[in-house]
DNA sequence: CGGAGCGATAGACATTATCTATTGATACAG
DNA sequence: CTGTATCAATAGATAATGTCTATCGCTCCG
């Protein structure tokens, strides 16, 4: 059964006419009689009773109007939907980010996501690393914002680097590091307090003051807030991402550029044959453009 | 865009496979490939993410999704009623009868038919001859029992004889030609009394008995059943239908044979265009076998 | 690095739809 | 009652579309 022959019979019905509901959809008169009749044929149902003067519909097509009606209707919704989809800066888009990303440039890009891409509904979700891949891969997400990778030890996945985040130290006030005008990563190692596992940003601070493994005992912050009223409190040094410098500050945090400028880059990370790729683009590059020139001025302590 | 195509859509989805799919709908791979490709064109919508691995639909296809299956499923319920509607022995039957016979044949007729054609829904429409031409050329009648025609004054509708119905003399029991056996029909002229106009026994009574016009003044029966209460009131004599005889009898009515043998005979009319004419057959012929042997007895006075 | 699995592509072929021209039936006017 | 007009049906040619087989290119995996 076909979709056009539905929509002939529908203006045969309409016009109780062949030769005018042929003008209507654009076919000649034999067209319509014959695929009317082939219609009449897989139905196993006669649907008109035609005459020199007029063709009627029967009972049975009566009875089935309502039915050809739904089909063309939802045949025509399709159309119209998909006509509202197809624009791939419009629709859903679901954007995996990290924890000790997520609260700090989350309010940053909200607006001007807002603006620059105004069809466009970015839905963040807030997960770590390893949570976000595999939302990746199974399509729970569209892309995601992380601070790893960059390399190609994910084939089916793409990234591009948005832009780079230094770390910071982020000392107790009382705290002898916090004398000096810049702190160099290794003598944060001695009492350095980090995320619990799964974290990224737990590995690259430790990384990053040259420790491999991580202190002991039960002070692993579950998140950056955590960790944040920890060092305030006096339990020990940490690295921080550049974003959360104003929430340090705000908790008491005393801040220091670091000597090697240490630091992560954040990158958006999608699936290689994600086919919007185009808004995976839109959006970072809204990113990026809100972000140019942080680094500098992150890292210099400017915050 | 195509009932097939859409088909082929669900097929993908439901095995994120093409292979697979296509085995389903048993084709080949390329064909579904190239057919899911032309509804991407068509829609202006990526419908799939492939890989190698897997092959998801996009949130555009989810969103469309349920109107696909809006529109396969409408086209399903076409196919499901048609198949319903094949029988041109089942379904709703409109037959048209004129009001002299409908009281006194429906109940002879109604069971045989229920039992020789179970599945038609037979529904009878009580008027007079020419409003119920009037309902078979605007097709609200399929079909319908006259007592007039038979002719081909009515090229586009044809019919075919049920039975013939003798006139019998209705007297009232006082009156003097209820002491004959058998009644001549011109001895009923004098003091005939008929149906008001547009019932076709008028007519016929009136022509059977030699007479052109009617008799005047304010005595023309609405009804059937009013015209017999007026000659059991002795206002009068008249010729009624064989089949009414009983009702006739029941009213206290004397009943004698007609000289000349007048009557009508019943016919079943109907489009000559009408595509169910096995219906309008199966029924005449319930009719006619119901009323065989009728004629003969009705005319002879056994009753 | 080679084979297996999968979807995409190319080109031949089959099916189906559509067209023009015409027929046959019916109604209407002279 | 005959010619004309109208309409759907039919025939045959052509165009459009779908489908097939064979093959490619990619990716994953041993």
């Amino acid at each position: 059964m076909n979709l056009r022959d539905l929509r002939y019979l529908l203006a045969v019905v309409e016009h109780g006419h062949f030769g005018r509901a042929a003008e209507v959809c654009g076919v000649s008169q034999p067209t319509l009689s014959v695929q009317i009749r082939k219609l009449e044929a897989l139905l196993g149902v006669t649907l008109f009773e035609r005459t020199s003067k007029t063709v009627a519909p029967t009972i049975a097509c009566e009875r089935l109007l309502d039915h050809v009606r739904g089909a063309v209707a939802a045949a025509d919704s399709i159309l119209a939907v998909a006509r509202g989809l197809r624009d791939p800066l419009a629709g859903q888009f679901r954007l995996g980010i990290i924890p000790t990303l997520a609260p700090y440039l989350l309010p940053l890009i909200f607006a001007p996501l807002r603006e620059a891409l105004p069809a466009l509904d970015v839905e963040p979700w807030e997960d770590q690393t390893a949570s976000l891949f595999e939302r990746l891969r199974s399509h729970e997400l569209d892309a995601a914002l992380l601070a790893t990778g960059g390399s190609n030890d994910e084939p089916d996945l793409t990234s591009q680097p948005l832009f780079a985040e230094p770390f910071i130290a982020a000392l107790p006030p009382e705290h002898p590091l916090a004398a000096r005008e810049v702190v160099a990563e290794e003598d944060l190692a001695e009492d350095i307090l980090v995320l619990s596992e799964g974290h990224c940003l737990r590995d690259q601070a430790l990384a990053a003051c040259g420790r491999s493994g991580a202190m002991g005992g039960p002070l692993r912050a579950a998140s950056l807030s955590t960790l944040l009223n920890m060092v305030a409190a006096g339990y020990g040094t940490t690295l921080i991402p550049g974003l959360a410098a104003g929430a340090a500050q705000d908790a008491g945090i005393v801040l220091r550029p670091l000597a090697a400028r240490a630091g992560r880059t954040i990158r958006i990370v999608w699936r290689a044959r994600f086919p919007r790729r185009v808004a995976v683009e839109a959006v970072g590059k809204v990113i990026a453009t809100r972000l140019r020139g942080f680094a500098e001025g992150a890292a210099a302590g400017t915050i």
